[in-house]
DNA sequence: TATGAATGAGTCTTCATTCAT
DNA sequence: CATGAATGAAGACTCATTCAT
């Protein structure tokens, strides 16, 4: 909620209720500290979205699955504070490496998990076979950044409800 | 480039070549100085895309500046810090209410900006009227603005021109 | 009110409405203000109470000028910021030794013209014979800068009131 | 000696051998430093004097503690920055309040147990009834704090002399 | 002589990090 | 392994003073 810069161990401390010492105990350092949060926070929402997904049946259900999850979301207090990979990546100057490179890999890795549901879609004829399942990956995910930082920005989930209304129709259209 | 809390008054000598009592005798304080970059930059951008899409006819046309643009920015430098607004808005914790506000401002107008010109296209009957232009706008923005993350993010141009080509698609289609 | 340290030059220019280059235009610097500011309430204080003095006759009356005048001076906001001199003298350490200087004079100054009217008030068998004129001329002095000093601080004039009655019994002892 | 203002934090880690860091770790800020100062130094001067008080018989006994005490401070280097309670109070201005109660404070404490040894002096008719015990306390500390400013601004330790005899003779009077 | 923007040393305070216990 | 006090560099901001106009 308030990035990496604007958070201080004092924060932490505060927040958690242990002790510099402790912490430092077990990260080396700060930056450490907010790998290690990345980490969790990318594992969790990974978690959410893979056991969704394999639930459902036909690639563009699972595609579906995103905004789906998404709508849920905010109505749950959970996203408030905005998307880890999204705040991560916009503070991600190159005076924090490590975490610079964690968040690409994030993004990358999570395109590469929805162009692989594509390609199988155009496999098995349930999509189109000109689709570009690169370009596709890429665009799901910039509406569901873009919509969640308007949403965090503005407050209105209704935006959020609009613009993943019109991913769906893109899913559907593939 | 390194977000309101990373970026130091230091950092900004530095940078200027101005001396720290210099910048306190024409800003209030740092909040003040990050809302003058803040509106400074936001002036830049609206000032190059109205008189672009004033020099096109039609309304997709004019819509189409924007992917046409944004295109552009990247190969000339100009984006590499990210987009100021979403920098901004990703940042505007409820610990900064002026910057948060200029940022929410800023996105509203320019949804605003983007359905005006949609809805001519609907009186003009060149876009179909049953075209939600709140929703395709708040669409648009979210695909630039998650377009602009990735690729500061990645540093791949490619997928910049690969998500614009998918909004290019989305706009001849209305 | 604010004492020297805690008084700046912006300070002065708020109360003034002067700017700082016409400040720095006629004095030297800081301590040369405070040194003219000191010199001017203390102008006026003297003149003030010599007016006064000159008007009573016996020495008796003359020495009560002091509490007569002190009296009223809470009363209509003179003293509210306590004594220039005392101030001065408590903050002057010896990192402004100019202003040390003139606080001492002025205390030394003011206590001989006070025992210069005992003096003159045993030479016309008016006081005691017995009566030590530097003694009293600096317990007069001690009481009335306690006094202000204490009804600064707790606000009460009644304060004020009750040591100044001790004072003119002192005096009417002589 | 400096003041409040005119005392800085580097000022103390240099009187001190203390680092600026763990004077913040004990001290809230610059206020609450100068708040234990403070008391510190009441606390130490209502020691020294109850102490002196209790072994003392008569109540006029127990009033002469004041000026017998104060005639050695000076001489032992004791008092030579001025009176905690005074200067503090002259300081005092509303942008300190918790300083100016503080000061209040221990000046009204001190009074009232002045008047309290006054009053049972009445009791047990050692002092006369017709004595206000309000209006002597009063007098008493004026004329102490007045003593203290005038040598520690001119540094004769005579003038303290010549005024705590005066008082002197002003308790034996009651 | 007055202006007011500029200076840079200095202000109070917080920071990430360490280390004896 | 946890503690929490200590560190000192760095943070935002203010100061007295200067100087071209």
């Amino acid at each position: 909620m308030k990035g990496y810069a604007g958070t201080s161990m004092q924060d932490m401390t505060d927040a958690t209720g242990l002790t510099k010492g402790s912490i430092y105990g077990n990260f080396k350092n700060k930056d450490d500290v907010a790998l290690a949060v990345f980490e969790y926070n990318r594992a969790k929402m990974v978690a959410l979205f893979s056991t969704e997904i394999s639930k459902r049946k036909t690639n563009a259900e699972k595609l579906l699955a995103y905004p789906d999850l998404y709508e849920n979301f905010f109505s749950k207090n959970f996203l408030q504070g905005g998307c880890p990979i999204m705040n991560t990546a916009i503070e991600a100057d190159d005076t924090h490496p490590k975490l610079k490179m964690a968040a690409q890999r994030a993004i990358l890795e999570w395109k590469d998990s929805i162009a692989y549901i594509i390609e199988r879609g155009k496999e098995s004829n349930e999509f189109k076979k000109t689709t570009n399942s690169e370009e596709i990956a890429l665009s799901i995910i910039s509406m569901i950044e873009g919509a969640v930082m308007i949403t965090k920005l503005t407050g209105k989930i209704d935006s959020l409800k609009l613009i993943l209304h019109t991913l769906k129709k893109l899913i559907n259209d593939l």
